[in-house]
DNA sequence: TAGATTGTTAATCGATTAACAATC
DNA sequence: TAGATTGTTAATCGATTAACAATC
């Protein structure tokens, strides 16, 4: 039973949802289409329209009954709830490869999200610019953040700084790391969300689902051979 | 009720915390640990043994009792469930900042994902490498994916490539696109299996994570102002 | 053998879908 | 008003956790 005053948890699966109702609804608007029913929403989305409405409610009651929702107006209640209707300020530690090219991205400030630095050890590196964001020593780094008010650190240095770097994020006024490591980072109760992105991980996941029908073939002649015709606790018919 | 020779659907959930367990048990292996319980692997991985055991036995059976799971066994058995006991070839298509930090980074061949190739438009960018791995011309897609038989696309082109070169793709012998556009595609029904990274998606959901806490009092205060006291179908003590 | 730990069934929990009264 | 569509409760489905017999 909820007491007063405590706040229902959203699932995360309903919010890893929320930026695809962000980006079709933004479309809509660029589209100058008005209004859409959940119906509507349901069809290009892949969700149910009962699905969608529940989501929402989960933030309010956006709607009107026999209309559906106005879709301007959807898209800036889900920008609110994404947080993004104020600027956030990031910036990338390690300035190898990858944080390079986020740094160069150019789609990440359409939605609010500016790189106002770029830190790295390499003394090579410091002192130059990418996509006109300037490169500082890492020793600067805490400095920087707080001083700046950053709000979201991205975080694509080599697996071996990860730990160090973290604990030094720690105590600045950092609200977010995006991680690009392949470290899992645990930060225990502080105020800071880590976002992970695990790009093995997704590698890893397709290579499964290439290799899934093959492998549904090997499993289902293991379970044929284990449990042959009328032996077992399972009949023929049951071979699960 | 399941048929005979039907195939139970291994759900998303257990396939994502696959790689996981393989990363694990690597570790584990590199610190020549011989056998390892659900107990413990729960410890470290933060699920619980029951839901270890459960995962496991979507495969096969791995351990014994009294013992535990003998680990290199295991390791090299979530190795073959992920297909990654045998080589992948891939393919970058889209030279630009992020098809060249990813053709640059080492991390993928040590799981034996090789990039042999990089294709993109620009004349100026053909003919040169990264990395060792020559850009081709875009055009010749098709013929080197077939001829070299190719596994998987690395997808890094602009938004407004993406559509045309999805469709080039399903008329070769593909079997996964990495997708890093903002695109969200859809093939049907073919024999190719596309996995979306949706950068902006994670980035979008990091931000809401940091808004959360701030939301939540704005949620709680409408909720209080929506249903007062003794008003409405809830009481006091039922404001949800 | 006794202790440990699996594989697996049953119970629980949470998320999705269906249904429908409320109402625009 | 009649038709449409929401917000929300109830039903269903699926995933996680608990429990325990089997057995190493």
């Amino acid at each position: 039973m909820e007491q007063p005053g405590e706040i229902k948890k959203v699932s995360m699966a309903v919010i890893k949802r929320l930026p695809k109702y962000y980006k079709y609804l933004g479309e809509l608007m660029r589209k100058n289409v008005e209004r859409v029913s959940s119906q509507e929403l349901s069809k290009i989305l892949g969700f149910t329209a009962s699905q969608i409405r529940q989501d929402l409610n989960n933030f309010g009651e956006f709607g009107q009954q026999g209309y559906g929702y106005n879709v301007s107006q959807l898209y800036t209640e889900i920008a609110k709830i994404l947080g993004i209707t104020t600027n956030h300020k990031m910036v990338v530690i390690g300035a190898g490869n990858l944080g390079q090219a986020l740094a160069n991205y150019t789609g990440f400030s359409i939605h609010g999200f500016d790189i106002i630095g770029i830190f790295d050890k390499n003394p090579n590196l410091v002192g130059r610019k990418i996509n006109d964001i300037p490169i500082y020593p890492v020793e600067d780094m805490e400095y920087f953040i707080n001083k700046n008010n950053v709000d979201i650190a991205v975080l694509t240095v080599p697996r071996d700084e990860t730990e160090s770097i973290v604990n030094r994020l720690t105590n600045t006024a950092i609200r977010g790391i995006w991680n690009f490591t392949p470290v899992e980072i645990n930060i225990e109760d502080r105020d800071i969300v880590v976002e992970n992105v695990h790009l093995i991980d997704s590698l890893l996941t397709l290579s499964y689902r290439i290799n899934e029908s093959w492998l549904q073939e090997r499993l289902l002649k293991q379970k044929r051979k284990d449990k042959p015709f009328g032996h077992g606790k399972n009949t023929t018919y049951m071979v699960k």
